[in-house]
RNA sequence: GGACGGUUGGCUCAGUCGGUGAGAGCGCCUCGCUUACACCGAGGAGGUCGUAGGUUCGAAUCCUACACCGUCCACCA
């Protein structure tokens, strides 16, 4: 055998793993008729470049769940791919422009596409050698990217079908505009910054010259677009004037007073000037009242036409001269200071201007219906539970979505405009041609002037389809037949609206079938500060630096013992140190097992041995074993990867390592050797298996080492090995109370030992009081045990002992314990020991005691309770005497 | 403004159905390079469980309010 290294390195080992799983074809995805399908449509990251560890996680906890079914049998997909992330696309190459004095304009539609898939090619690549380094088992033969010919097919097909079922329709709305990036962007790209402004109090004239209402305004030259001025309907103050005209200063316009319910009674004057285009709450008040709208600020940021004489000014430059004639003509009341919350353009930080705009929408409303249901009725469940409710809010209170964006990285819109409209039928169409494929003529009036819109539709809209458009829809591919509905989906909270649930709208839309049945919510990784990871911040943890400090597995765990129900984890360096000392562990554990090995040729069947044939640390850690076999495949069930990771390090590190192989080594010398080793073996490969989804590396390197003549090492690798399975005859509560009783006697000689400082050379000898013949059977049958443990020469037992008068003694149970020191005993320390463990069992036994005369207590609590405080307090009470006896002993010395 | 989460030893976090001597890893202290592992072993110190009330025989755990931190959502001009 060759012999290991003394410290695991994770270099010498991972690419030529990766590699042989790649190769050998273990992470195709095939349709099985012999077995269930488990299948993950990765979420596909953004093509942007960016990574840090939120997506190790994020990807790592869908790799341990593949493998972990892969194991267990299931035929496991884990599809991946890429997303095109128009808007953070756009974003980064136009960085990239301008830092060479470019623009997207200046090099037009077509050249920039280019410069565009040239930087998706080279970010995807890196993305892809990303994972392979994170070792995910992903199925590369099935990956997809959300701008491939054929997902462009489903995508155009969904906007087809959705807008010939009348979902999709075109209308005008307010969006955020940049006057800068000339595009609207998104809610989400807009950064919320306080800004000191001011609140202008103005003053409108009724029209019939009986007085006036006052309006409060951060932005007078929006007034210029003023349809009306609207009041709350319970607000008594403005009762009289409902219905009534004023005349819109400075434009002589006449405009009504209305009432909504959205207006603050509370808020500046409780009346509110209506600027339908300028202002999203005011075109909807607009809407519900049938108020003109007029767009007084336009695309470049300067008044239109519309703004009459102050047409042709920048917005600000005409809030400086509307003021100034306000005040001119007495309308302007007051002006009061006003931290605003103003919005900016993320990118080039111009104040966003909300603006009127034709866009094509997708009405939501209906489609919702089916989606809210699923989930209510709990076929699609989202874990942690919480995130239901974020679902369910959203959902009830959905609104139209602006599916069209002014940006050129995406998926066009399928529509063209007949230039012409020759006849009535194309005019009544609006000359809206909606079709998947370029038309050549006008179907309506066979005009060849057709343009096609010019916008593209929102990334969100092509990632909807994700679960069934990367299995081939709308092909009927049998994958797709196989694999859909598939078993989940992990993302993050953030995209619950914006993705989750419009993939749920379309799987049962174009599918009938819900597109999962569970939906983890992964934390969102925090830096060591507790600051949101993020590559502009650069707070961000490159995991490919803590993978080169680590070793991916100990990265994977790290984030692992990690990934429990908290929103939130901060990740710093210690988890990983700590999982890649377990990685040492291992492999030393595995060093140490191997090289005892080596002169077997064949190993006995410990398998087919009896529980009653074996010994109490086999039968001990038999046990431990199968349990934690249960555990982990019941928490994994939970997706409590923390729990899952956590149990097995306990396990294999405290159990397996520090007693049954420190044990171990004193049965190799002697006749159980086989039997040991055999069992030794057995809890190692069964531990590698257990620990493969989570440690894919480690576990292939050491499970190839072991000897092909174990039963269960016989296939190429141990990804398509079985997954553990308990077995319960293997459970054993008694072999685990007796090793728990023999564990604290050699913990409380230890602690003896070390107190009283005594250096390993100090041999000593043991004696226990002690009257209970079971005890007494247990130590003297596992007394090697004790004795080489405890550095102890020998051990006398009987229920006749008197303590040595220069000892030093412990209470463990029915036993009493004596190390007779002679002048070793620091007498002074050792009574200070016992003083202090009598304390601490006074202050216990006085809580019980004063429960335990409580009536209300005796009363209340039930009977159970009350007998285990009872019995507490026996055998706290016995404890406690027999200390103050020794300690006693003590006492006569001085 | 609303919703959700968090607040437990110096740090990062567990803690199930209310009854535990409140746990772990890191860090710290003492001892030890005992031929698997110093990326280790043995032992130890360290916590009024954010604050204030309440429910209960009994609260880290349930309820209310508040504070601070975080995330998401939002139509206060």
């Amino acid at each position: 055998m060759k012999e290991l290294a003394k410290a695991y390195n994770p270099k010498d080992v991972e690419k030529k793993w990766y590699k042989f799983w790649e190769e050998s074809g273990y992470f195709y995805g095939e349709v099985s008729s012999k077995k269930k399908p488990f299948c993950i449509t990765i979420p596909p990251p953004n093509v942007t470049g960016e990574s840090h560890i939120g997506h190790a996680l994020c990807y790592t906890l869908q790799d341990v769940l593949a493998r972990w079914k892969r194991m267990q049998g299931y035929a496991t997909l884990c599809l991946p791919g890429m997303d095109h992330a128009s808007i953070a696309v756009h974003r980064v190459v136009e960085e990239q422009l301008a830092k060479e004095g470019l623009s997207r304009h200046l090099l037009g539609r077509e050249k920039f596409l280019e410069r565009v898939w040239q930087w998706k090619n080279e970010c995807s690549e890196t993305i892809k050698n990303q994972f392979k380094i994170l070792g995910f088992s992903f199925d590369w033969s099935k990956e997809r990217f959300t701008m491939d010919e054929d997902y462009v097919d489903a995508v155009l097909e969904t906007f087809v079908r959705f807008y010939n079922k009348g979902y999709i329709y075109r209308g005008q709305r307010v969006t955020n505009w940049c006057p800068g990036c000339q595009t609207a962007i998104s809610d989400i790209e807009v950064d919320r910054e306080e800004r000191k402004e001011f609140l202008y109090y103005v003053s409108y004239p009724l029209e019939d010259g009986s007085g006036s209402i006052t309006v409060a305004t951060t932005r007078p030259e929006t007034m210029l677009g003023d349809t009306a001025v609207a009041v709350h309907p319970k607000d008594e103050r403005y009762q009289k004037f409902v219905g009534k005209i004023l005349v819109l200063p400075l434009m002589e316009r006449r405009i009504p007073i209305i009432t909504d319910e959205i207006v603050d009674i509370h808020f500046g004057t409780g009346a509110v000037k209506v600027t339908p285009a300028h202002d999203i709450n005011d075109f909807e008040i607009a809407g519900r009242h049938s108020l003109p709208k007029i767009v007084v600020i336009g695309k470049d940021g300067k008044m239109t036409k519309e703004a009459g004489v102050f047409a042709n000014l920048d917005r600000y430059q005409a809030r400086e001269e509307v003021l100034r004639e306000l005040k001119a003509k007495n309308y302007l009341v007051k002006i009061e200071d006003y931290p605003l919350v103003l919005g900016l353009c993320e990118r080039c930080h111009t104040a966003v201007e909300p603006l009127l705009s034709e866009q094509w929408f997708m009405r939501m409303k209906e489609l919702a219906v089916p989606a809210i249901h699923v989930v209510k009725e709990g076929k699609i469940k989202f874990v942690p539970e919480q995130f239901t409710k974020v679902y369910l809010d959203w959902m009830e209170n959905i609104r139209d979505w602006c599916i069209s964006r002014q940006l050129w990285w995406g998926h066009r819109i399928p529509v063209w405009y007949c230039q012409k409209m020759k006849n009535p039928k194309c005019k009544m169409q609006n000359g809206v041609i909606v079709s998947k494929i370029a038309p050549q003529i006008c179907p309506y009036c066979g005009s060849k002037e057709l343009v096609q819109d010019e916008d593209i539709l929102d990334t969100w809209f092509s990632s909807a389809l994700w679960p069934f458009a990367t299995l081939g829809w709308p092909k009927e591919t049998e994958e797709l037949r196989y694999f859909y509905p598939t078993s989940i989906m992990v993302t993050g909270s953030g995209i619950i609206h914006l993705w989750v649930a419009r993939m749920i709208i379309t799987g049962l839309e174009f599918m009938q079938d819900i597109p999962f049945s569970s939906v983890y919510i992964n934390a969102t990784v925090l830096n060591e500060d507790g600051k949101r990871m993020s590559k502009s911040l650069g707070t961000g943890i490159d995991p490919l630096e803590m993978i080169e400090q680590y070793g991916v597995d100990a990265t994977r765990f790290g984030l692992m013992v990690q990934a429990g129900k908290a929103q939130e984890i901060r990740f710093g360096y210690q988890k990983a140190e700590m999982a890649r000392n377990f990685t040492n562990k291992i492999h030393n554990a595995a060093r140490f097992i191997l090289t005892n090995l080596s002169d077997l040729h064949f190993l006995p069947s410990a398998f087919c041995l009896l529980p009653s044939a074996l010994e109490l640390p086999d039968r001990w850690i038999l046990s431990r074993y199968h349990k934690i076999i249960e555990e982990v495949n019941q928490v994994l069930e939970e997706f409590s990867f923390d729990e899952a990771s956590q149990r097995f390090y306990d396990f294999f590190w405290h159990d397996f390592c520090d007693w049954y192989l420190e044990i171990a080594k004193l049965r190799l010398g002697g006749e159980e050797k086989e039997q040991v080793q055999s069992i030794l073996l057995l809890i190692l490969e069964g531990s590698l298996r257990l620990l493969h989804p989570f440690m894919p590396f480690i576990t292939e390197e050491i499970w190839q080492k072991l000897p092909r003549t174990l039963p269960k090492v016989r296939g190429e690798s141990i990804m398509l090995a079985n997954y553990p399975k308990s077995d319960k005859k293997w459970f054993d509560t008694l072999s685990e109370n007796q090793m728990e009783t023999i564990q604290k006697i050699v913990m409380a000689i230890r602690n003896i030992r070390s107190e009283m400082n005594l250096p390993p050379s100090q041999m000593i000898e043991l004696q226990v009081k002690c009257s209970e013949p079971l005890v007494i059977t247990l130590l003297l049958e596992n007394l090697s045990i004790i004795l080489n443990l405890t550095r102890s020469k020998n051990l006398i037992i009987n229920d006749k002992i008197e303590k040595p008068k220069l000892s030093a003694s412990s209470v463990i149970g029915q036993c009493e314990i004596f190390v007779p020191l002679a002048d070793l005993l620091d007498v002074e320390k050792e009574k200070a020991r016992l003083a202090k463990e009598v304390l601490n069992l006074s202050k216990l036994i006085d809580s019980i005691s004063r429960k335990l005369t409580d009536q209300a207590f005796l009363n209340k609590a039930p009977k159970e309770v009350i007998e285990r405080e009872e019995m507490k307090r026996r055998e706290y009470t016995e404890k406690r005497e027999r200390l103050e006896r020794n300690l006693a002993v003590l006492m006569v010395l001085c």
